[in-house]
DNA sequence: AGGGGTTAGGAAAGGGGCTTTATAAAGTCC
DNA sequence: GGACTTTATAAAGCCCCTTTCCTAACCCCT
């Protein structure tokens, strides 16, 4: 059982402090003890730190009521650049971010049906890597990190990708494939995570210390951050809500089970609830999930009658689900992410929290908010170049080139 | 959002060696900081502040391999007394414990179909206090607290019992009215989290950093410990599983839901599967649980198929639901609790072990176990009387008096 | 232009925690 | 009886946060 020591609060409010200041850059040292509830010399000294990693700069003064300007802090966008890379089963999305977590550049690689092995995967993702670079026009030596989200379990300690649905990967040992290709730094974790963490860090989950994170997309999960951090479980594995029963002996899903989260909500699962609503739907584009969604959102905005239908069947089902983890957890709030949730949007979230509060306790349900994630682009790309950043700071609080007595001399002292 | 203090990791610790204090009486200082973690300097200094509170007591020494003997400590069991109070539906349960968690005296209050009003039940807890502590002859100053648990919502700063289901309660001011009977200190909360704590200190959980508690009895809860503490989410309302629906449309709950998981595994539940597979079974005691549960056990012992058969549909339900806590979760161990679970014991656990198998993803799946409690008396009471303990050690780290400068005279100084 | 008054920010001191190192205490073994 | 071991306590050091004090910087008013 892993004992807190007191560097970890320091790490903590290292994250807080910068999270606060990319939220609200620039900002006065006396805005961010207000937020973060630190001392002004707590504060003071992690702005220091900051400021000598060139994560941040001195960007003016700021009048005071009368007395000495606030001198005022922003992210130093061009102190380093993040890499983040969205592996999922059709495509590599990789995105290169300042340090105000802006695009800088952006890659996509096609990852065509059949093309499942490993090292065809990470010659994608080494081809995307190096392409952002390039267009970005960025000195190597400024990538502080890249962080890749790869589908299903993986042990972000050792590096492996234990099993990938997907392609049927067992124990992939990805880091060191991506070690060949990639000098920079590397973070590995999935994209549920990914996800949880891009909220917590910029999203709606920011500032919470509970929170869940239903990443909607081809297959959904439920990232938990609990405490202000990322829960992760004893083999890094929570979160796995997708394949959660919903419905005793309901539909088979491709890990074997009937009646998965996954099979009724996840995109595939949305494309189903249409077929069996209206088969032959002209909303429906059989083998593009993408699209078909797309024509929901839109019929949805026509009212379409199938589209509105669909839509409010999905909400029932990820209602059902979305109060059992409310149930659970009793977050402070639920943030729907991903691109199915950003796709179908306002809409979708008003059914689902109509159909949730059908079904979660009032207490727990009166605490909590739903709302939709804010994050404008791929947040399994900001998740896991967060993690990248995450890794830079982690390693600001290491212990500093360890004092040895200095070696005594081999040969005969002279004395 | 709180932040952790360096006073909080002191406060962990100390719950810790104590932990293991009871756990393993006697021990000595050097096996503590094994089991630990924590260096011997702060073990010492922890375990010299419990023996000053008189919580432990040195008991000798231990041989050690040629040096100096090792000095033990171990519980000091008269050293203080907790008491742990179980309201339920039907009756009030207290337990009056020695600091080695050993019961001295027990009383229980029956309470009557339509006994519903606060006053009517805090009649009989303060009638049943006032009893353990006469039968264990204690003077009342060696009584650290009073540990509740009372089922439904409970605001445990305010001490208001926001909603009981049972007897209509809502937002009743319990703790002031248990105060105006009650001299020691209280501390209110609900059954579900009394016995993860519980389990946390003394059974199955101890040690783990990652783990659910199943509370099985009239209603059903499944308590959260996360990172070796327990989750009580934004309101202190997390680990409600026993409204989580588990059949879609499935039985009407008297929460107004259909498909609970308690209305399935809890044991009005339990005997409506029996009642549904054999209408006219024997083992089937109408208005009475506890004798149906019972019967159920013995008819398993007998290999009735009957019996075999509603323990099997019970825990395929109960699997079913375990499968996603497991998946959500991945908590190092899952511990079956309470008294439905204390009864129908090992045979439930098999099958449950057997259907979790079934639903769960196999990677959490495989770094979790499936274990019965090890509790023997009502681990409710056990827990209650633990929330005592962990108030009393608590208030150990309080700022002792704050230093006030001598206020000065007000009169003319001497000078 | 030159003092108050006011606010910001840094430096120092203080309190709490944990660990490492040194010292004292209590045995065993030869 | 001395040397070696092992335990326990005391001392010193490091980390972290906060409080307090003082200087810097700016406004405004005279």
């Amino acid at each position: 059982m892993k004992r807190g020591t007191s560097r970890d609060i320091r790490t903590a409010n290292r994250y807080e402090v910068l999270r606060q200041i990319i939220a609200a850059s620039p900002t006065s040292r006396q805005e961010l003890a207000a937020a973060t509830g630190l001392s002004l010399a707590t504060v003071a000294t992690l702005v220091g730190e900051l400021l000598d990693l060139r994560m941040i700069t001195e960007v003016g003064f700021e009048d005071s009521a009368g007395g000495r300007p606030r001198g005022l802090v922003a992210v130093n966008a061009s102190g380093g650049a993040l890499i983040g890379v969205d592996i999922a089963e059709t495509y590599v999305h990789v995105e290169l971010f300042d340090l105000a977590l802006n695009v800088l550049a952006r890659a996509e690689e096609d990852v065509r049906p059949g093309e499942s092995l490993p090292e065809q995967l990470v010659g994608h993702v080494a081809a995307a890597v190096g392409s952002v670079v390039m267009q970005a026009g960025i000195e190597g030596a400024r990538v502080l990190g890249v962080g890749v989200s790869v589908p299903g379990q993986v042990n972000r300690d050792t590096g492996i990708a234990e099993y990938a649905p997907n392609w049927d990967w067992h124990d992939v040992p990805l880091l060191d494939l991506l070690t060949e290709h990639i000098a920079y730094p590397l973070y590995l974790d999935n994209p549920l995570r990914a996800v949880a963490v891009a909220e917590l860090w910029f999203g709606a989950a920011r500032g919470r210390g509970d929170a869940v994170v239903v990443t909607l997309g081809t297959g959904v999960g439920a990232g938990l951050v609990l405490g202000g951090g990322l829960h992760r479980g004893v083999s890094n594995s929570a979160g796995e809500w997708g394949h959660n029963t919903i419905v005793l002996d309901g539909r088979l899903c491709h890990c074997g089970n009937h009646g998965c989260v996954e099979t009724y909500v996840g995109a595939p699962g949305i494309m189903l609830n249409l077929r069996e609503l209206s088969p032959g739907s002209p909303l429906l584009h059989p083998e593009d999930q993408t699209a078909t969604i797309a024509a929901l959102a839109q019929g949805m905005r026509e009212q379409d009658p199938v589209a509105l239908k669909v839509v409010r069947d999905t909400a029932r089902y990820l209602g059902a689900g979305i109060a059992d983890l409310v149930n659970l957890f009793n977050p402070e709030v639920v943030v729907l992410s991903s691109w199915v949730a950003a796709a179908l949007g306002e809409p979708l979230v008003a059914e689902v929290r109509e159909a949730v509060s059908r079904h979660a306790l009032p207490r727990p349900m009166a605490a909590t908010e739903i709302v939709l994630s804010l994050i404008p682009s791929d947040p399994a790309c900001l998740g896991a170049a967060t993690f990248a950043l995450e890794g830079a700071l982690q390693s600001v609080g290491q212990r500093n080139a360890k004092r040895t007595t200095p070696a005594r001399s081999r040969t005969a002292p002279p004395s």
